[in-house]
DNA sequence: ACTAATGATTATTA
DNA sequence: TAATAATCATTAGT
């Protein structure tokens, strides 16, 4: 009993000095021994045995044998060998075997309860999940760092936010080897350290009683130790991660604006869907892919595009007005086009998909005008009833304005947009010309109270009201 | 330096 | 769950 306290206080030292391991090795003997003399004393008289009735030359026997004992651990390994040869060969040593057999039996210091400890501690749990939620334990994921500076050169434009990304993930990748190399080198360790002991137990098993159940609890007791200095490798890894994940959700909050290309797609295709600007999925990666950036950007980009449109319509009716413009001239050229073609539904060229996409613009603002004035008549414009009430007539005006996007194509074009639209509306859930993708998502069926509501689509045609006006909102 | 613009994040809502 | 609204933090124009 002694003996494994002794070990698990070297353990103890062994977590504190992970690295010296031959010390520790070293002194665990020389610790044992000492203990086990201390229980030893307490039943056989003192290694010289000078008690004063000690008439008996066995007594001295014993005695000198426990010094021999004592003193063994200073002599040199050779010489220790051989006093330990020499002892195992005593004639003394059965009786004295037999007599710490039936002192252990009576001191009751067998294994008692050897708990078999194996709930899982939750906080071991924990960490360990974390372990691989973050990806540090577990699978190796990916090609690591290297795939992620693959993705970053391939991805163009997104590699800005990819080098960031990889930066991260190469840090990760670097606190996931430590992890690994102590985690290896601890178990290496604990293995070692495990044979040792049981060498050493059962080496000492010839001099003293040492049932296999014992060596395996003290096999235990090695293993928790090092399992508490696992966690302890766990939770400063769990802490290196938190911290490089708070850098660099930091580091995340570094922006770069969108290039100006970019800027000009997505605000075209505002634009040009103002009446119902929730690009479904399909077009949100479309939009991504033309602009060289993620799709979860697209949809941060209209967020704030509609909430800030909506916030101020005022100041965006310039811009309004020129992508407007912009795409009437696009459904101009798209609308020659398909004339030219003649080929209403089989339409090849890229733009065409723009034309019918204009076509169902300004169908759908064409309604939702109505539908806005019919609500403004009815007084639930919200927030917007003031300063649009000036915009009313404008409103009524830009419906003239998609006549006017109309004359500016050119009168003789409308009948065949007419049978365009026709085609349109016979198709069913018709697709995109450009990949077969549905530009329009149902929002278009569901959202007409708020987005419509709020929105204005002002004239094309008159920039009435400048970015200054009178607009009760206060930007920040 | 100050401010507007803008991309991203967070909390709330329907 | 996606949209909104508010807010943060950086960029960019003056």
């Amino acid at each position: 009993m002694s003996f494994s306290i002794c070990v698990a206080q070297c353990t103890d030292s062994l977590a504190a000095t992970m690295d010296d391991q031959a010390r520790i090795m070293q002194s665990i003997g020389g610790v044992s021994l000492a203990g086990h003399s201390v229980q030893g004393g307490m039943a056989l008289p003192p290694p010289h045995g000078h008690d004063g009735t000690d008439g008996d030359g066995r007594k001295q026997d014993i005695g000198d044998i426990l010094h021999q004992i004592m003193t063994i651990t200073d002599q040199s390994l050779d010489e220790a060998q051989a006093k330990k040869h020499g002892l195992n060969c005593h004639r003394m040593k059965p009786a004295l075997f037999s007599v710490l057999c039936e002192i252990k039996e009576k001191t009751g210091l067998s294994i008692r309860g050897a708990q078999e400890e194996d709930p899982p501690d939750p906080q071991l749990m924990r960490l360990d999940n974390m372990l691989l939620a973050e990806g540090v334990a577990g699978p190796e994921k990916g090609g690591g760092s290297a795939a992620a500076a693959a993705a970053a050169a391939a991805s163009g434009g997104a590699a800005d936010n990819s080098i960031e990304h990889s930066d991260y993930r190469a840090k990760l990748t670097q606190i996931r080897q430590i992890y690994h190399t102590e985690l290896e080198k601890y178990e290496q360790a604990c293995n070692e350290f495990t044979t040792h002991v049981m060498n050493l137990l059962r080496e000492q098993s010839r001099t003293r009683p040492i049932s296999p159940k014992e060596i395996e609890r003290m096999v235990g007791i090695i293993h928790r130790k090092f399992s508490s200095i696992q966690m302890q490798l766990k939770q400063s890894t769990c802490e290196a991660v938190m911290i490089l994940r708070s850098r660099f959700l930091d580091a995340r909050r570094k922006r770069r604006n969108f290039s100006k290309q970019a800027t000009e797609i997505l605000n075209e295709y505002f634009y040009s869907h103002l009446s119902n600007p929730y690009p479904s999925e399909e077009a949100k990666e479309e939009l991504a892919k033309k602009c060289s950036i993620t799709v979860s950007q697209v949809s941060n980009w209209f967020g704030n595009k509609r909430i800030r449109y909506k916030k101020n319509i005022g100041k965006f009716q310039e811009e309004a007005n020129l992508y407007a413009a912009k795409t009437a001239v696009n459904a101009a050229h798209a609308a020659a086009a398909a004339v030219q073609n003649s080929q209403a539904n089989s339409p090849t060229t890229p733009n065409s998909g723009f034309q019918m996409k204009d076509e169902e613009f300004q169908l759908d603002s064409a309604e939702s005008k109505n539908t806005l004035l019919s609500n403004m008549f009815t007084g639930s414009s919200g927030s917007f009833s003031l300063p649009n009430s000036g915009d009313m007539f404008l409103s009524m005006q830009s419906l003239n304005g998609d006549s006017y996007q109309g004359a500016q194509v050119g009168a003789n074009v409308q009948s065949q947009v007419d049978t365009l639209r026709h085609v349109i509306s016979q198709t069913a859930g018709y697709n995109d010309a450009l990949g077969g993708n549905p530009m329009y998502s149902q929002h278009n069926l569901n959202a007409n109270g708020g987005w419509q509501d709020a929105t204005t689509p002002s004239s094309v045609i008159s920039p009435t009201e400048g970015p200054g006006s009178v607009h009760s909102d206060t930007s920040n």
